[in-house]
DNA sequence: AAACGTTTTAAACGACGTTTAAAACTAAAT
DNA sequence: ATTTAGTTTTAAACGTCGTTTAAAACGTTT
């Protein structure tokens, strides 16, 4: 230990309001130890290059929010109120860290084939138990046969995407920053009404 | 005219190419000039900027591909068909052209930056008369009252953000590229099949 | 063949992420 | 108290990037 233990956290934190701020591409290095007023090298040699910093903080912030959702998804709880509650949990997540949804676009934008490296995200869809438990109801008749994959698929579209657009959905329907909050947070309730819709046995 | 009247059209192609196979960030101007066979500077010359490049073939490729997508959302045709032949179309478009994808990809991420590209996008849903076709066929107790814009909006999410996550889809199931193909393939049904049965007033 | 506008070229610019090698410092050993 | 070993910080430089510049090469028209 020597001068200052704590800058590792210093750049960690300017980097993170920064890469909210303008994005990662548009955040210089030094920038960030501008902010963080250290030496430029001092990245590198704290974090080995920019784009391990980002990983770093990226990961650091899902791990933070990813737990809760992990929880549900391998819970024993019944099905339909477990993706009621996936849904709702997962919608509000990304609602309330515009730095994730960031993030993960700049993810699936400039890396799509390393995304899968990323121990962080790759945790958050082990679906083994939610994918048992999709096949075991409809053994047993209480739910309509669906291909697990593909119902994953739908259930991470209908809530991720319309983050992904929401320049396009706020200019398209000239919604203000409340009003396309308001929209998001009716598809709580939206999409897994959608979803269970599509399971039920009825017709 | 002068030396090479194809010379725009040389930058044109070895950048098209280039971006496909690398994205446009791990593509440089050099590596353009190169493949093209030109110098440097007259990427800059023909057209401006690297950013205005990718803004010209982007759009190209959008006009090539989006008018049969408009024609069907403002036909006249049944609401359910229009879904189903809508759904189909677009997944095939986005399934043949990867270019399309990343571009969209490359664009959703920056979107507070790229307007222009945003509005090019954004000209393309025109959904004034799918959205009073959903009114209307609600009014007549046809389908249940739905929100159009969120029924818009989960029916662009259940079509395109699962090439979004392809990697991730891909490493989860243990999927070649074919199997994929053909995990896309069957979404061109699913997908229409999850959208109508929300929308059938029977229960 | 001279003048003009267009296209092409080589060289350089400033900004970027990163590396280097030495300096500054702390902590432990003599 | 001084040397030693290890860590942290620094200034300077590296190579690459997108872009600009000013001159050269060229085709066309007079």
């Amino acid at each position: 230990m020597a001068r200052s233990r704590n800058t590792e956290k210093k750049i960690f934190d300017a980097a993170t309001e920064l890469f909210l701020e303008k994005g990662v591409d548009r955040t210089s290095v030094r920038e960030i130890a501008n902010k963080a007023g250290i030496n430029l090298a001092l990245m590198n040699y704290y974090f080995r290059s920019k784009e391990n910093l980002f990983d770093t903080i990226f990961s650091s912030l899902v791990k933070r929010n990813s737990e809760e959702l992990i929880r549900i998804l391998n819970s024993d709880q019944e099905l339909f109120e477990k993706i009621e509650q996936y849904v709702e949990v997962y919608i509000e997540m990304l609602s309330e860290n515009p730095l994730l949804v960031s993030f993960v676009m700049a993810i699936l934008h400039r890396s799509r084939e390393r995304i899968t490296e990323m121990k962080a995200i790759s945790s958050l869809y082990a679906t083994d138990q939610f994918t048992k438990q999709l096949l075991d109801e409809a053994k047993k008749g209480n739910i309509r046969r669906t291909d697990p994959t593909h119902f994953f698929v739908d259930m991470l579209s209908l809530i991720a995407f319309p983050f992904a657009i929401k320049m396009l959905v706020m200019d398209k329907n000239n919604f203000s920053e409340e009003e396309f909050q308001q929209f998001i947070n009716e598809r709580k309730k939206r999409v897994p009404k959608l979803l269970l819709d599509s399971l039920r046995p009825c017709k």
